[in-house]
DNA sequence: ACGTTTTTATAACAGCTTGTTATGCTCCAA
DNA sequence: TTGGAGCATAACAAGCTGTTATAAAAACGT
C-alpha cells in the first residue's frame, strides 16, 4: 500500500495496454509471461484498484488505468530520453562548453575548430565569449567559463594554464618586394613602416628587442591591439607587420603574404581553465582538440 | 553499461546534489549513508563518467551530472505526481465520469447531486450530456458514456439497468383551490385543463388509465415532452399537471405547489450503464450517490 | 456443449537490488 | 598528531525480478 511505484511495473502496464495481452507484452519486454503477471498483480495490489479488464479476448486497461496511462507514457519516454542523453554524454556527443577567448580568436581560428569539433557531436553546444585577457583571467578564477584562450598569462593559483608558443611571421601585401626573401629579419625591415601591437605587450617587447639586437631602427607606423587589425591594415598597404602565423594563415586566401620572421619571437598563447572546478570530459576533449589544431603553428 | 537507470539512483543523485553531502542525502532519503554511497557508485559506473566532485568540503555534481539534473528532477516530480494521482484514484478523489441523461435531469436534479459528489473529490471531472432516451440507449450500447439516466427503458442485453420508481404529484400554481386537498385524484381534476406528457409515453398511458378507471374525462390542454416544461406552464396558470415529485421539488421554491397523486402512478426512471464495459470504481460510487439522492422521492 | 488451445495465475527457486551494520580510509582542523 | 566528519567497502538480510513448471481459466472450433 505504501511501497513506491516501480518503473518496471509501469513498463509492464504500458506494454499490456499497448498489446492487449500479457503474453505479447512479456515478449515485448523480453521477459516471460509470469513475470509480467506478477508485476501487474503487485501493482494492482499496491494501487488498490483493478488495472485490467477482459474484453472479447483482449486485456484492456481499466478506466482508472487509462486515466494514468498518459502520465506513465511520459515518464517512460523521459526515462528513455535520459538514458539516451547519458549515453551521449559518455560518448562525448552531448554537453556544453563555455569558452572565453581573445577577440582575435573568436573570429579567426576558433570558429573552424569549434565547427570541426561539433560536426560529429550533435548534442554538444558551445558558448564563445570574447574579451580582454584580464577579463578572461577573472572568468577562469570565477569559474564562469570552462576554457580560456589568452596570451601573456603570468599564472594564478586558481588557474591551470598550458602555454603554447606560436611561430611569428612577417606579413606584407601581395607584390611586396619582401616576397623574394625566404625569411624576414629586422635588417630587412629597416625603414619599412611597421604595424605592431601595443608597446606594453610582451610581443612588442620581444620584437623591439630583436631590432635592437640587430641595431636596426623600428619605424613604428600604427599601434593596434589585435593581430587581425594589423592584417587588415597591411592588406591596405599601410605597412608590414610581424604577427602570429595563426592569424596570418587566416588571411593567406585574402591576398596577404607572409614569411617566417627571424629571430624567432614566439607569440605566447595560454590555454587556461579553472583549476578548482573539475573539467567535464567533453571540455577536456575540446581542449585537446584545440591544442591539436595549434600544432601546425607551434614553435618547436 | 547496459543495465537500465534505476529511479533510486536518480533520487540519490538529486538528494546529494541538493544537500552537498551523502550523509545528509541519506537522512533525507531515510536510509543510511553506505546505501547512498553504493547507489551513486553504481550509477557512476553504469553511466561511465564521474557524477560528483569535492569542492571545499562539499560534494558538487560534476558538469556532466549537472547537465542531467534538470531532466532527473522532472522525472522524479512526475513520479511523485503519478503516485499522488494514483492515491487520489484509490481514494476516489480523481477520475472522470461521463453521464448521459434526459434533458430534464441535466438542469434540475443532476447538477446538485454532481456538485455534492464533487465537493470532496477535487480531482474528479464529469461530463454531462443531455439527450433523448433513444440516444442515451445508443450511447450505453456504444460505451461512449459511463452512466445514463433515462425513462421507459425496455432492457437491452448490452445495458445494465436499475429501475427506480418516483412518486408522482399533481402540481398547480399558488392559491389554486387544490391546495386544500391532502391528495389529488382524477375526480379532483374533472374539467381542469391538464398539461401532460406525450400521448405515446408510458407515463401518460398510466395517467389516462387512472382517469378511465374513475370514469373521469381528462381535459387535455398542452402536450409536452418534459416535466420541467409542464412546471413552467403550470406556473403561468395554463393548467395543472401530474409529474414526477422529483421535478416538482425543484419548483417548490418558485411558487409551484404539489400534492400526492392518487392512485399512485410511478414515474419510471432507469439508471443504466454499459454491461460489457467494466465500470470504474468512481463511476459505481457516483451511481450509488445518485441512487441515494433519489431515495426521498422513491415510491415504496 | 464439449474438448482443444491459448492465455493467465501460482509456486518454487535463483540472482540481483537495496537496505542494514561494522569498520577502514582520508582529509581537515584543533 | 590526533580527533572528528564524511565517504568507501565488506558482509549479510530482505525483497524485487527474473526463471521454469504447472494449474486454472478463457477463448475457440466443431
Amino acid at each position: 500500500m505504501k511501497s513506491p511505484l516501480r518503473l518496471r511495473q509501469l513498463e509492464a502496464l504500458k506494454a499490456v495496454a499497448d498489446h492487449g495481452s500479457m503474453t505479447r507484452a512479456a515478449s515485448e519486454l523480453g521477459i516471460t509471461q509470469p513475470a509480467v503477471s506478477r508485476l501487474l498483480s503487485d501493482l494492482g495490489d499496491e494501487l488498490g484498484f483493478a488495472l485490467l479488464d477482459r474484453r472479447d479476448g483482449r486485456l484492456v486497461p481499466s478506466q482508472e488505468a487509462r486515466y494514468l496511462l498518459p502520465d506513465i507514457q511520459r515518464i517512460l519516454d523521459m526515462m528513455a530520453r535520459l538514458s539516451e542523453t547519458s549515453r551521449a554524454i559518455t560518448e562525448k556527443r552531448a554537453g556544453h562548453i563555455r569558452i572565453a577567448c581573445l577577440p582575435g580568436f573568436a573570429t579567426s581560428h576558433l570558429p573552424s575548430v569549434v565547427a570541426d569539433f561539433l560536426r560529429h557531436r550533435p548534442g554538444v553546444s558551445v558558448t564563445i565569449e570574447p574579451d580582454r585577457p584580464e577579463r578572461i583571467l577573472e572568468w577562469m578564477i570565477g569559474e564562469d567559463y570552462d576554457f580560456g584562450i589568452t596570451d601573456s598569462f603570468e599564472g594564478h593559483p586558481a588557474v591551470d594554464s598550458q602555454r603554447v608558443d606560436i611561430r611569428s611571421v612577417c606579413i606584407f601585401p601581395e607584390g611586396h618586394w619582401l616576397a623574394d626573401r625566404e625569411t624576414v629579419g629586422p635588417s630587412d625591415l629597416a625603414g619599412e613602416p611597421i604595424i605592431h601591437t601595443r608597446r606594453d605587450s610582451g610581443f612588442f617587447k620581444a620584437l623591439s628587442d630583436a631590432f635592437l639586437t640587430e641595431r636596426v631602427a623600428l619605424t613604428s607606423r600604427i599601434e593596434t591591439r589585435q593581430f587581425t587589425a594589423a592584417c587588415e591594415l597591411v592588406l591596405r598597404g599601410l605597412g608590414v607587420s610581424v604577427i602570429s602565423e595563426l592569424d596570418a594563415a587566416q588571411y593567406a586566401s585574402r591576398g596577404l603574404q607572409s614569411r617566417p620572421f627571424r629571430p624567432r619571437i614566439p607569440h605566447q598563447l595560454s590555454l587556461v581553465r579553472p583549476i578548482l572546478k573539475p573539467a567535464s570530459m567533453i571540455t577536456l576533449d575540446f581542449i585537446e582538440s584545440f591544442a591539436a589544431s595549434l600544432a601546425p603553428f607551434r614553435q618547436d
